[in-house]
RNA sequence: GACUCAGUAGCUCAGUUGGAUAGAGCAACCGCCUUCUAAGCGGUCGGUCGGGGGUUCGAAUCCCUCCUGGGUCGCCA
């Protein structure tokens, strides 16, 4: 937990003078105390020691001395100071600011956290990107809810961020698709239930395939085909998308996440020769093997495939074609690309090519990536299968959470509406908790817990709150002031929910500087976890009515920055559950 | 083999970019619903921060080395 940055440049401000240093180091220096009944912000004097030559205990103490005058001359909100060992603590205090953040929070609602650090620059977004003719496995939601938290992340801080959804529905594995649906496919198979027909002959494909070594080379003819516009290929091609998104669109409008363009990678099939010839043109293509890279010994890489020996083009060819594109597009400040780690090399290539072709803004963008999804400690594979797939899981969840809702809450009125929101919710907070880049082992048992650090624990936290304001009729009592009486949150519990509020718009500015939403969702348990004590040990619903509107400000805003946080992580925030 | 990511409580993970006695959740055990939703709160148990060196006032954090696991390494994406 760390106090807000304007508090302790305050404070910083007073003490620069008096050590001789700039405010900036000083507030660099500061930390938070473990223990907040040491402090709300310290400052250790261990640096100093060397240039004053005194132990650091000695000058914390002489320190103290100057401070406490010149922190009231400067009429700082500083309550107290103690010193302990090389340690200077300072305490805040804490009417002021409660009041302070408590209505900054009220009067600004959601935009609490907003900041223009982004200047309305364009952030391109490469997110969810499934195959089309596979099913939506546990792996790509995890580029989807990063990629969607992200962007919300971005507005935020005053962005424009254009979420593209690079569809998979181009590639060698739709020849192998053509080849086995001629083989073993029926139409209707494929029209009753798409996803799963075309799975099966994906996989049926690839168990022939170990037995009879044409069905290979069958494939990339038939992809071949179909680069060339053979109008059998074209139009098998086109039915197993649209069949495919159909499917894929109920997914994403159940977890609640638009995008701003489905150009896939199709999209950039008449694209790609403009960038060979660009290539071409700046001398950087070489023939190698019968196949066409841009060598990247410099950078310590293996060279980069743009056509291989067959004319075919690749992966990368369509991503630098992809690049220009957007950069025309939508001249964008940063591009941003949330693919699994194992493409870190790829992304490092393509970026590096574009440099050598010249173009500066290949520095903004960046590969976002992400840990696996393990099953059994292991990589899944849609070859063999071994899939889990998201519509099941999700499916699943809902279910779970109407069975808890019948047991806790079973006069909710609209039940199979919030069952959506936390079941859906629990699998999208789960996979954001942790560090992006950690591995996720599958489990449908942690994934469908509803205890502890969970989406539904955030939600149901916000629930409770919102029934206290509800219970109180909050909206009419609410002047729009707010006075805070005294002795109404002078706990600590009180206190503790106040530094995390506070904390809020420090909080998404380092989730997007690090890209991280993870760091958002640890941010939304700590304050839920702050709140529940608050609310298992302070009675908000006081006789006093002086006291109780003040308890409830301290409610108002905690619902407040609970639901902005859940909205920023693609969650909702059901009033009721 | 080269490069890369990781190794913290039985399990899943934090650890404020080098600071105070290393923290949560789950699991186990014990308490708390006659006042705001018990999907909650309180407590107990649980650690040679993978091993070993080094840097300094101070290391889970930085450097070196070794061990273990994952990923990547030219015609898949």
């Amino acid at each position: 937990m760390c106090v807000h940055m304007s508090y302790k440049n305050q404070i910083a401000s007073v003490l620069a003078p008096i050590v001789n240093l700039e405010a900036s180091e000083i507030v660099r220096l500061m930390e938070t105390p473990k223990d907040s009944k040491m402090g709300d912000i310290a400052f250790p004097c261990f640096q100093l020691a060397k240039t004053l030559r005194k132990a650091p205990p000695v000058i914390a103490a002489e320190l103290k001395e100057q401070l406490e005058p010149a922190l009231q001359a400067a009429n700082a909100p500083v309550a107290k100071i103690e010193v302990v060992g090389a340690y200077i603590n300072f305490f805040l205090d804490q009417a002021a600011v409660m009041r302070d953040v408590i209505a900054t929070i009220l009067s600004t609602g959601e935009q609490f956290g907003a900041s223009d650090l982004g200047q309305g620059a364009h952030v391109t977004i490469d997110l969810s990107s499934p195959n089309i003719a596979k099913p939506f496995s546990m792996g790509h939601l995890r580029s989807t809810v990063i990629g969607n938290a992200l962007a919300n992340i971005l507005d935020k801080l005053g962005y424009k961020s254009v979420r593209i959804n690079h569809l998979g529905d181009w590639g060698t594995q739709f020849g192998k698709l053509i080849v086995a649906y001629k083989k073993w496919g029926t139409e209707e198979e494929v029209r009753q239930a798409p996803i799963p027909a075309l799975l099966r002959l994906y996989v049926k494909f690839h168990e022939e395939a170990a037995n009879d070594s044409t069905l290979e080379e069958q494939g990339r003819e038939w992809f071949k085909k179909l680069e060339d516009g053979d109008s059998e290929a074209q139009a098998l091609w086109q039915w197993f998308r649209d069949e495919s998104l159909k499917e894929f669109n109920k997914t994403y409008e159940l977890m609640g996440i638009k995008f701003d363009s489905l150009h896939g990678e199709a999209f950039y099939n008449d694209k790609m020769d403009r960038v060979v010839d660009m290539l071409e043109a700046k001398g950087l293509l070489v023939e190698d093997e019968g196949a066409l890279v841009v060598k990247l010994e410099e950078f310590d890489m293996p060279p980069s495939l743009i056509k291989k020996s067959d004319g075919a083009t690749l992966y990368a060819t369509r991503d630098l074609a992809a690049a220009l594109y957007r950069h025309e597009n939508y001249n964008f400040a940063k591009a941003l690309y949330v693919v699994g780690g194992e493409q870190r090399l790829h992304f490092k290539q393509v970026f590096k090519v574009l440099e050598k072709m010249g173009f500066e803004w290949a520095q903004e963008m960046h590969h976002i990536p992400f840990g696996m999804m393990l099953k059994d400690g292991k990589k899944m594979s849609t070859r063999k299968g071994k899939v889990v797939l998201l519509d099941e899981v999700l499916q699943q969840a809902i279910d779970d959470v109407r069975n808890v809702i019948k047991e806790k809450n079973p006069n909710l009125a609209n039940a199979d509406e919030v069952a959506k929101a936390v079941g859906v919710g629990a699998v999208i907070f789960h996979d954001l908790k942790n560090f992006r880049l950690n591995d996720i082992n599958f489990s449908l048992e942690d994934m469908l817990t509803f205890e502890g650090e969970t989406g539904p624990y955030v939600q149901y936290t916000h629930a409770r709150a919102c029934s206290i304001l509800r219970k109180a009729d909050y909206s009419a009592k609410n002047s729009g002031t707010v006075e805070l009486a005294a002795g109404a949150l002078e706990g600590a519990e009180s206190w503790a929910v106040v530094t995390m509020l506070l904390n809020f718009p420090n909080i998404i500015q380092r989730a997007g500087a690090d890209f991280d939403p993870s760091v958002l969702g640890k941010y939304v348990i700590d304050l839920a976890q702050a709140f529940n004590k608050f609310y298992a040990h302070v009675r908000v619903l006081d006789e006093d009515e002086a006291i109780t509107l003040s308890r409830l400000h301290l409610v108002a805003a905690t619902v407040q920055v609970l639901r902005t946080s859940l909205h920023l992580l693609g969650l909702q925030a059901p009033q009721e559950m």
